[in-house]
RNA sequence: GGUGAGAUAGUCAAGUGGCCAACGACGGCGGACUGUAAAUCCGCUCCCUACGGGUUCAGAGGUUCGACUCCUCUUCUCACCA
């Protein structure tokens, strides 16, 4: 009972939504008591293999829910990505070919894995069973709902509204999604919070289907990016990537904030929600430094994507470059072949954009050669090895011919 | 299809003939303080071996000694009407 009571706790963890939660706990109990596993259905997007931790809140749920006896369902969603979830901005995706797929499916595996367990994890595409189909088992799937609820969605709604045009087959993607689950008779979906309408279809198909259960829906909240603000993406450059080299992966996340630290424990570390707040009232009482507490994230976060050693190694690395400013230990290297004026090798070794920026980064003195703040401007590197730092964090070699 | 408004640096947004490389805000970068946290303070933020020069204000022309500012055309965006 207190097992179960726990389970339940660890899988609303962080959640921003669930939908029949009473079912969820049914497959809990059943699992406890009888040993009766269940399946929870997670859609992913053929086109985008290279994930950052805001795709891995998802993994990490997923990986709880493997803890208390789930069987993962890894949905590929090869056939829905022909059409691409209606966000009003894509038009038409161009089609993947099937060994781009295949691809892309084995770069998932190699990231994945790294949270999930293989053994309870099946890896299924949606082609397969969407292609048997066919032309009337597609009509009858259109049958089962209609337009005037297709407009509830947020999204088809205001674009409606406002005239913009909603193509036929945006409206089959979250049929298609929905009929995934009637297929694998999932027991629970999960999925981002701007996924509700679709993960409700599964549903509402199901019962179409008549397949004898109702799958549960279970929400996660999108993950703020390292500015504590907007959201995780590539393109405001404010993520971690799950293939970031570790002292990289280290860093980024001990610069965020103390209040975004918490967050992100809650929704990425795999410690237990008792230790989670052991570690606040640590550091609420003072008897914890809120620092070394980011930094066993740090070390638990590398360590899952990369290694033991390699976390222990960007720790290390991170002490003597920050902590004691010294040199790190591998920096990239240029060389040039005649003597070089300092502007132009800071431009050359990629540490300023423009040499009007580099001269004005030594104007500022954020300039160091070999440890030694530079105020010259005019400065001509003559033959010799040079470190070369700008800030705190950029760093090159330099060798002049 | 008609009418009206608009397009300015990474983003938002001033500027309506010379004082404009262009106010301000945000972001970014650097410095101080720190725990590469937050908060705060200060500086920088088109390019160029630079007390000077070059190229910018959607695009192409034009008026003018001089245009981001005025005129013409083009492209695109938005609002209202149909």
């Amino acid at each position: 009972m207190k097992m179960l009571q726990e389970a339940l706790r660890e899988i609303q963890r962080g959640s921003a939504e669930i939908i029949d939660i009473e079912r969820v706990e049914k497959l809990l109990k059943a699992y406890f008591d009888e040993g009766k596993t269940y399946t929870v259905k997670a859609g992913f997007d053929p086109t985008a293999p290279d994930l950052h931790f805001g795709h891995t809140v998802l993994l990490q749920k997923l990986a709880t829910f493997q803890k208390y006896g789930a069987t993962i369902q890894f949905l590929i969603g090869d056939f829905t990505a022909q059409i691409g979830d209606p966000t009003g901005k894509s038009v038409t995706r161009k089609t993947l070919s099937a060994l781009q797929i295949q691809e892309n499916a084995k770069s998932y595996k190699e990231q994945v894995f790294k949270i999930l367990d293989p053994n309870m994890t099946e890896i299924v595409f949606n082609s397969e069973w969407i292609n048997a189909l066919g032309a009337s088992g597609m009509l009858s799937l259109t049958t089962t709902y209609n337009v005037a609820r297709m407009l509830e969605r947020d999204d088809f709604d205001k674009r409606y509204k406002s005239g913009t045009s909603i193509s036929i087959s945006e409206f089959i993607y979250p049929l298609l999604q929905g009929y995934d689950s009637v297929h694998l008779k999932s027991d629970i979906e999960i999925g981002g919070t701007d996924q509700k309408f679709n993960l409700l279809m599964g549903r509402h198909l199901q019962r179409a289907y008549e397949i004898g259960k109702e799958q549960s829906v279970l929400m996660m909240p999108i993950l703020e990016g390292l500015d504590g603000v907007q959201k995780m993406s590539k393109s405001l450059n404010n993520y971690i990537g799950v293939a970031d080299a570790p002292n990289d992966m280290f860093g980024k996340v001990l610069s965020i904030s103390d209040a975004l630290m918490w967050r992100y424990y809650e929704l990425l570390s795999a410690k237990s929600l008792n230790e989670i707040e052991a570690l606040k009232s640590g550091v609420a009482n003072g008897s914890l430094h809120p620092k070394s507490v980011k930094e066993e994230l740090s070390m638990e976060i590398v360590e899952r994507f990369h290694s033991k050693e390699a976390a222990q190694n960007a720790k290390d690395e991170f002490e003597r470059v920050h902590s004691n400013s010294q040199i790190p230990t591998d920096i990239e290297e240029f060389s040039c072949n005649e003597e070089i004026w300092i502007a132009k090798a800071l431009v050359d070794c990629n540490m300023a954009p423009s040499t009007s920026q580099a001269r004005r980064d030594i104007k500022q003195g954020a300039v160091k050669i070999n440890q030694e703040k530079i105020s010259d401007e005019q400065l001509q590197l003559s033959s010799g090895e040079y470190i070369l730092q700008v800030g705190k964090r950029k760093f090159a070699k330099l060798k002049v011919n």
